[in-house]
DNA sequence: CCGGGCCTGCGG
DNA sequence: CCGCAGGCCCGG
């Protein structure tokens, strides 16, 4: 019984684990972490064990991609999945030998991160040095957050390539591979599409693209991988409303033309030649 | 802005 | 068996 499993996990995803998270568990005390792969922690094995004991889960929150425990006012648990981490309630046989952290409460209950890539981390921070320790000081506005104004002042006389600023989280944090093709397909932009050339009624578009992309996602749940067997929590089914992403070879939704994929900030990227122009 | 590195599983 | 998957960091 899967708690939550979703792939590649960006804003959308991020939030309907926070969401979930914040729900079950707020309120629980931490009897003990174990930690497995030291390489998912940080700053330090012994910090964490030792410091851990008794704190209770006053709240969950999101920034950026991160989820963020707050534990008794003075301390995080930081969270960050990057490509393959998950969180779950309980662990089936084949993602066993991926956990890396366990969290224990008191009350019996344990929370498991893996990660089979090693890619995603563990913060222990001070609730004053979290923020530089994980990185989160260097992120940009929150899309959902961002004002129209905001974005155009970031946006409007910045160059370079669309799709490449979308990543950027020390822009706007939160949006990853998936939701950037997404965004440039609503806004009917190539992602390969210069800055400097995007007129202002444009930019506007791509704004709302970045709050209707998002929010559509978050509505849906995120997108899940083929495996999912979750029961508890809502099931991630965005993966059923992408418009271009993962897509190569079929038909548009929309004008019918055959989507391509290409490669754009070093990724996949996948766009329709017709809707999306440069 | 690009490419390599971090990691591992999996598909061609 | 090679290269892709693509978040984030770093060096060039």
């Amino acid at each position: 019984m899967f708690y939550q499993i979703v792939k590649m996990p960006e804003l959308p995803e991020v939030e309907t684990i926070v969401r979930e998270l914040k729900t079950s568990l707020k309120g629980k005390t931490i009897k003990n972490i174990q930690v497995k792969s030291s390489l998912s922690v940080y700053p330090s094995l012994e910090a964490i064990i030792r410091n851990a004991r008794g704190y209770t889960v006053l709240d969950v929150r999101r920034r950026g991609k991160f989820i963020i425990l707050v534990l008794n006012e003075a301390l995080r648990l930081v969270v960050h999945l990057r490509m393959t981490g998950r969180l779950m309630w309980s662990v089936n046989e084949g993602r066993a030998k991926y956990v890396r952290v366990v969290i224990n409460f008191v009350d019996e209950t344990s929370l498991f991160f893996s990660d089979v890539r090693k890619f995603g981390r563990v913060w222990f921070y001070t609730e004053k040095d979290y923020k530089k320790g994980t990185g989160i000081s260097r992120l940009g506005y929150e899309p959902l957050k961002m004002e129209l104004a905001q974005f155009c002042n970031l946006f409007e006389h910045r160059k370079g390539i669309l799709k490449n600023s979308l990543l950027r989280q020390d822009l706007i944090s939160g949006i990853g591979n998936i939701y950037a093709d997404e965004i440039c397909f609503k806004a009917g932009l190539h992602p390969k599409s210069r800055l400097e050339h995007i007129k202002k009624q444009q930019i506007v578009k791509l704004y709302e693209s970045v709050q209707v992309c998002l929010r559509e996602g978050i509505k849906n749940c995120g997108v899940s991988v083929r495996d999912f067997v979750g029961t508890k929590g809502d099931l991630g089914k965005h993966q059923n409303y992408l418009r271009v992403y993962g897509r190569k070879g079929v038909k548009c939704y929309k004008c019918g033309s055959i989507i391509e994929k290409t490669v754009v900030a070093g990724r996949g990227t996948f766009y329709c030649p017709k809707c999306q122009r440069l």
